[in-house]
DNA sequence: TATAATCTACGATTTATTTCGTACAATATT
DNA sequence: AATATTGTACGAAATAAATCGTAGATTATA
């Protein structure tokens, strides 16, 4: 789907459609997404913490990104900032739905069921997510049932 | 060049460390997890229903998987039979932590909040993850509080 | 038995992603 | 002003993953 309006859109001026980003976007975009729009030394330094980065090949991915449009610029002063153009909760949902495909088959269930299981929880989140289900179970009740599969 | 990572990887030698399967192995995996063990033929059969796979192209990529020892060979017949060398729930263990940490900055709490949130649900499923809920509460009763954080 | 079909082995190519070196411009420091 | 520092641009190498072609062996079939 996004492909096609990608193509729509003709190879260049690609405006709206962000593209999912690799593994090392994706660090990058976590970084822009805690700290707000960030120059490429700051980014750096962020990736730094966990492992070993060169400043250029941050750079470079971020030069990628902007062209994607996985991030936007500003480059009124010389050195450069960066944000983020997609928004966190939607691009995990993006992965999570690749994810859930490819290892769990398809079946979030599955997912979830393993999430919680094999992982300590606290009893405040226990209780965030039986809120969650609350509030799917009315939002179910008041809605006309869906075709769609498992979970 | 892999022995290595392997030594490495086990804290105590010996054993079969799971290495982690690419995305194309991983759908292999799936096949052999869901249809116990298969020949490459079937194997192909089944991806190609999905997309488009040469059937050399999962030949080779069943060897590679042997060679990371991801699956067992019985070469006994000309026709080999692969099957998988790790467990289903293991691998997509060790999958989603490596997910959470990469999508999700580690909150496996977001994950399950996101996975729920962003799809329907069914009421049985919902009653399935209450009683794991449940289960999970008792076990935290009895249990020393962790110093964890985050699910 | 000859021919076709099916299979494995494996190198080579293609594609995607990440990493880095180098050139050069702008700015800061001495 | 000269020099060092910090920055961007960008090509290209390094790495990883997936795909495919071809050779040669084995088995099935005409």
């Amino acid at each position: 789907m996004y492909e096609l309006i990608r193509r729509i859109n003709s190879p260049h001026m690609n405006k709206l459609p962000a593209p999912k980003p690799t593994e090392s976007e994706l660090e990058i975009l976590q970084v822009l997404w805690q700290h707000g729009p960030s120059t490429v030394r700051f980014v750096n330094d962020e990736l730094s913490k966990k492992r070993d980065v060169g400043y250029t090949t941050t750079l470079k991915l971020l030069q990628l990104m902007l062209e994607k449009t996985l991030v936007f610029r500003d480059d009124e002063s010389k050195t450069h900032i960066y944000r983020a153009a997609v928004r966190e909760e939607e691009t995990q949902g993006l992965l999570l739905d690749r994810f859930v495909e490819s290892t769990f088959g398809g079946s979030a269930m599955k997912l979830v069921m393993q999430a919680l299981g094999n992982r300590r929880t606290s009893q405040e989140e226990l209780q965030q997510i039986r809120r969650l289900l609350n509030d799917i179970e009315i939002k179910n009740d008041t809605t006309p049932p869906s075709t769609d599969e498992a979970l």
